[in-house]
DNA sequence: GTCTATAAGAAGATAGAC
DNA sequence: GTCTATCTTCTTATAGAC
């Protein structure tokens, strides 16, 4: 595998456990198996290695975002959302989305750095506030926004109901993020906060 | 003022705002109008100091969690709560707090520092997650099961009753720790949460 | 307890051979 | 593109005078 690209995803790691400031050149290049200076013939700094691991970040989620805006109800059509929105279907689309951004690498590392990095510059802070609160609620919004009008929740206030969502998952997921020996006890507080939800908002029960 | 409590202080405000590697002993010894050197005379190390900082964090919150356990009911009492639980009191009460949260420099350094410190050591993650998760969910959770009883809310599982009122609270406030000019839209957000929580699971209305 | 001077070492980055 | 050797700067920490 390409160099350049093992650089970037070594220092992602280290970043994302200790922080940029904790991580020094020569472990990144140790990581991927080359010296230090062997490093500046790729990146000319440590900065320039953040600088490209956050570039690669925003084209990704940019990516994923055009696809989500494009797919998005259309998928939950054909998930067949709008007819069967049973408290079992719920509980398991929860915990397979939680699931999936707690145990994906690259979606558990970008989160872990950009929360170590958030208060670092304004950059920072808006990438971290696009991808974990604005950009998530503003999708779930979209969607929760079309089974409200499709009766299949009840509402007079989609936005908020979308942070009641939204909020305690974000929430049970920094938890796992911290503590990974307590994604049991999370997992299992998912699964009532969903149950929860859909007591709560739910029309058709 | 005591320089020995000046240099926890001060050390408090950097790693707050840069974390604790991007903090150098030279810059707390500045803030506090002395020399480096100086400031080995009070602390034998840059670690030290950090580990003072927790330690007093430790002894104030202990301190805290006590006086709110001994008060805890009695206050609510005391303030008519469960009497008088209208909406418009419960959007002032909770304003009140997260404004307080959100301001007091004491605990928005202290949570901000432990944000970005939290993936250091275990002992930093259990110390977050007790004060921003355990001890919130219970303490309120015993508000709630009281208020519960009292007939003034209305569910069947206290426990996630507690994370929909308060998961959304802290989020919003991470919000305003990351990017202090959305304060004005997170209060309003802060508003129509407490009152859509007050319309689920208010019994009085 | 504060200072100046300085040691000791770490870390980012470059030079130049291969 | 990778290496060894090295430079430079920064940072923690100590020594010792006042």
């Amino acid at each position: 595998m390409d160099t350049k690209q093992r650089i970037l995803d070594e220092a992602l790691t280290l970043f994302s456990e200790k922080g940029y400031a904790n991580v020094f050149v020569g472990d990144i290049a140790e990581r991927v198996g080359i010296k230090a200076p062997s490093l500046y013939k790729h990146y000319k700094s440590k900065k320039a290695i953040f600088d490209a691991i956050i570039d690669e970040m925003n084209r990704r989620f940019a990516e994923q975002a055009k696809a989500m805006q494009i797919n998005g109800t259309d998928a939950a059509q054909d998930a067949g959302i709008y007819e069967n929105l049973s408290e079992d279907r719920l509980l398991k689309l929860g915990r397979e989305f939680f699931l999936y951004y707690l145990h994906d690498d690259y979606n558990r590392k970008i989160r872990k750095m950009l929360t170590l990095e958030q208060f670092h510059d304004k950059e920072l802070a808006k990438a971290y506030s696009k991808l974990y609160v604005d950009d998530p609620l503003s999708y779930q919004g979209m969607l929760f926004g079309y089974l409200t009008a499709a009766g299949l929740l009840k509402t007079d206030n989609v936005e908020i109901m979308t942070l009641h969502f939204y909020a305690p998952i974000y929430y049970l997921l920094t938890v796992c993020d911290r503590e990974p020996d307590r994604e049991e006890e999370m997992l299992n507080k998912l699964d009532q906060h969903i149950m929860q939800f859909d007591r709560l908002y739910g029309r058709t029960k």
